[in-house]
DNA sequence: CTACTATTAGTACCAGCTCTTAATAGCAGA
DNA sequence: TCTGCTATTAAGAGCTGGTACTAATAGTAG
């Protein structure tokens, strides 16, 4: 333990005691344990992703071999690696959220008739208590064919009648199929049904606002 | 046009051919003229921004030192720069989506009574084409509102009856005001109506289904 | 033949590491 | 008190992916 140089030597017991104290007041200001540190370590690094070695040295007053040690005891790679990594996950979330126009991968589409799509339930998706899925996202994906199946410039939703008739889990594909039931001057009237495995899941009437470029109605 | 340096001030028609012979001979082969070789660059780093000086070198057939020329001249960032940067936005975006439980800021909650949350309508929420807001965004916020005023371990949105009726734009603020209308044994009914600046924009009224833990209904 | 561009090479230096060897302090048990 | 152990620190070589600078060379234009 760091001992200060001039006392490196000494053996007083008088001296020790000096440092014992000395040592106390130190962990109930700043040094921890080994375990201690090691957590608050995971923890900060976790937090702030972005620090050196150096600068966790400084924050535990420790030496930078021993934030090595640590991390190297905890598996945890270096700032470089790490830096890598959150920026993969976000090239890999921008391609995995083409949440661009439509939620869900669609896989059939006959404009103005019927259309398809797909949703892998995940981990994000669901409530972290119990697993199940957001009513939002099931919703999501049936608005979203519903305005997809829309063939005209402009298409917003402007009512809707929706049921949830069982949970869906992490894990879970919907398959989310819509069909055109109803068209007039205005409106189109669609219907989705989503499944998981042909066990329905969702039903929604859906009442599409098109066309006309700008409107007073839908969202 | 891309005309290399040395011709930038030539005239004669001549030698503005042998220039068109001479890049098209260089184009069919491998060897790109600085200029193309540099626009290629860019995009190359633009599309795939981990990848190294001497991977480019390898892939445009010039040494390292020309790609850090190109790169200086181009003004774009080392490695490690543009990993940063990317892992920056994503942090960015993690933060700014606080996707956790409740879409919208919970601003009062009295539970089986009321609620009042609010959602600030950004560029991610509406539609490219127009700045509408999607109708699911306007939906969550309302169903998270719905599931957040029930008093019990398990609340799942089972119906829902939902009109909108007027567009939420980019830059608008959705207030949804919640309140129990119903409650039964197992369900609940809540309405939410929301509004932007005490202009009614969707109206909802959800059936809840609460505790039981477990179920066969909701999502 | 000269001026100039484009390219390549080489050197020194840097951050932020890794990996290895070694020294030292403090403590517990025989 | 000596011995072994853990925790910590240090020192040194090597790595990657660069920056910054100097210099040499090939090719071309005028």
């Amino acid at each position: 333990m760091a001992l200060p140089a001039f006392l490196r030597t000494a053996s007083s017991l008088a001296i020790f005691l000096i440092y014992e104290t000395f040592v106390w007041k130190k962990e109930e200001t700043m040094k921890k344990s080994k375990k201690e540190r090691q957590e608050l370590l995971r923890e900060t690094i976790k937090l702030t992703p972005f620090i050196t070695d150096e600068e966790l040295a400084e924050k535990f007053s420790v030496s930078v071999q021993t934030i090595r040690l640590d991390r190297l005891e905890l598996s945890i790679p270096e700032l470089r690696e790490r830096i890598k990594s959150v920026a993969e996950t976000k090239l890999d979330d921008v391609k995995a959220l083409p949440l661009e126009e439509v939620i869900g991968e669609i896989i059939d589409l006959q404009l103005d008739e019927s259309a398809i799509s797909i949703l892998d339930i995940k981990e994000e998706h669901v409530f972290s208590r119990n697993k199940i899925a957001r009513g939002h996202h099931v919703f999501a994906q049936a608005n979203s064919l519903a305005v997809a199946i829309i063939n005209d410039e402009l298409a917003l939703t402007a009512k809707a009648n929706i049921r949830f008739s069982r949970p869906v889990r992490v894990g879970e594909r919907v398959v989310a199929k819509a069909k055109v039931k109803e068209t007039s001057q205005e409106r189109t009237i669609v219907e989705v049904n989503s499944y998981v495995e042909n066990e329905p899941v969702f039903k929604g009437e859906f009442t599409m606002y098109r066309s006309a470029q700008d409107t007073k109605e839908g969202s």
